[in-house]
DNA sequence: CGTGCGCTTGACTTTTTTCAATAAAGGTGG
DNA sequence: CCACCTTTATTGAAAAAAGTCAAGCGCACG
């Protein structure tokens, strides 16, 4: 195990954070993996606190080692479009590491996290060394695009019930092909991580449910009625009346 | 230089495509320069034809030596969102190459094209003892994250005028701060890259050349005439009537 | 010289957002 | 434990933005 060592104020303290439970690192053999536990920093962010904002240096990347936290991006009259929800194991803010660039977009806690923090030059000089990391990232940063793809497609080419139907599946088939499916964001985040506002995704959920391809299950819970009836909506073969 | 040998009927003829020109080669030594282009193979597309389609799997990637590609999205009824266009030194399909993943769009010459192919596993195998590739490949990696991330942000969050408008500085500001703008591919398929139709493209067109904001200079040429006019449309501070 | 494709325009429909009001839920401090 | 306050969710009515359908124009190309 390759836990972070981080300095504190009763050295006989170790964090329990285990660099093996983060797949960047899997590919890793163990005793490299302590040269990146080494130069992690820790921090913790409580509840709706920022981590970075849109244009700031990228002076390092993060991964979350417990919480979640939200990439998005803010319009000029201040709406949201949630882009990423990250959790434990995550990596986030990679990319300006690689592109000298500036963060593209904003990122929040969305509930208490702790955050490890890898500093971009000791992290570039790793990464030069060790090409099973090197290709660890490319593949991070692939499946990212591959997710992005999705989300141009999703906003660019359907309708938010058509979304709303996708983003049910997509939930469904991440947890086994279960019917009944835990919502793990409140609503109106998941309306901007839709691309949309509140009401609208009020309104469709509402018809969803009278159409019965869905019952709503409590306050985060949904329950698939009628499963071919979703897929039609996602594919935009069926719409709401 | 080094240049794409590619196996021929005339061993004699050596194709004149210098990896130098690519930006994902210009880190690498001369010498392993030869490597990469060894692995090579070149291939020509007319004006339509397809390179690739969404959901093939990806043996490989390419390179735009010539001409001009687009990667794009069709939705069920066949509005077709356009994601990049990529002209000569740029790469295109490499993402999967590195997820595991398929194509997760479609790629088209949107005129006759060279475009040159390098297989997965060698690539791969050549890229994990080049650290200095894997950065390359980092980077460009990072910077489509980057453009995804702007590319969302527009279809989302902002309405047609401001996409159009922020297409204009964007272009102008890539011509060295022209006000004289020259629209490479069509109407239609700029129409496309912003997430709308046509008909509306045509129309918004109409009211900002009306409004004095532009004015349209042929069939292939914008004149900016409002510049601060311009970006005020571009970040929703000010709207068209 | 016609044919086809890209572009434009008008009229209409659909989808989504906005504004406003209300209701329900959750947390805090007394 | 309850009253209070803040946040979150829902619903209605109206406005706005964008898409669809249909027709017509013009230019390039065979």
């Amino acid at each position: 195990m390759t836990y972070i060592n981080k300095k504190c104020y009763f050295p006989c303290m170790t964090l329990k954070i285990d660099l093996c439970a983060i797949p960047l690192f899997q590919g890793l053999e163990p005793q490299y993996r302590a040269l990146f536990a080494d130069i992690a920093i820790e921090r913790e962010f409580g509840r709706g606190r920022t981590i970075f904002s849109e244009g700031d240096p990228g002076t390092g990347f993060y991964v979350v080692a417990s919480g979640r936290i939200k990439i998005f991006k803010l319009s000029s009259d201040g709406k949201e479009q949630i882009l990423h929800i990250f959790g434990p194991g995550e990596p986030f803010g990679e990319a300006p590491v690689f592109s000298g660039k500036k963060f593209p977009a904003n990122a929040e806690a969305i509930e208490k996290s702790r955050i490890l923090y890898f500093p971009r030059d000791r992290f570039v000089d790793l990464v030069q060394n060790h090409p099973a990391l090197a290709l660890s990232i490319m593949a991070v940063l692939s499946e990212r695009l591959h997710r992005f793809t999705d989300l141009v497609e999703q906003l660019s080419l359907k309708e938010v019930p058509g979304r709303l139907a996708a983003y049910f599946l997509y939930l469904s088939e991440h947890s086994g092909g279960q019917d009944t499916l835990d919502l793990d964001i409140s609503k109106s985040q998941l309306a901007s991580v839709l691309g949309t506002v509140p009401e609208t995704f009020s309104r469709i959920l509402g018809k969803m449910s009278k159409e019965g391809v869905i019952s709503t299950d409590g306050k985060r819970s949904i329950r698939i009625m009628d499963r071919t009836g979703l897929e039609e909506l996602a594919d935009g073969t069926r719409r709401l009346s």
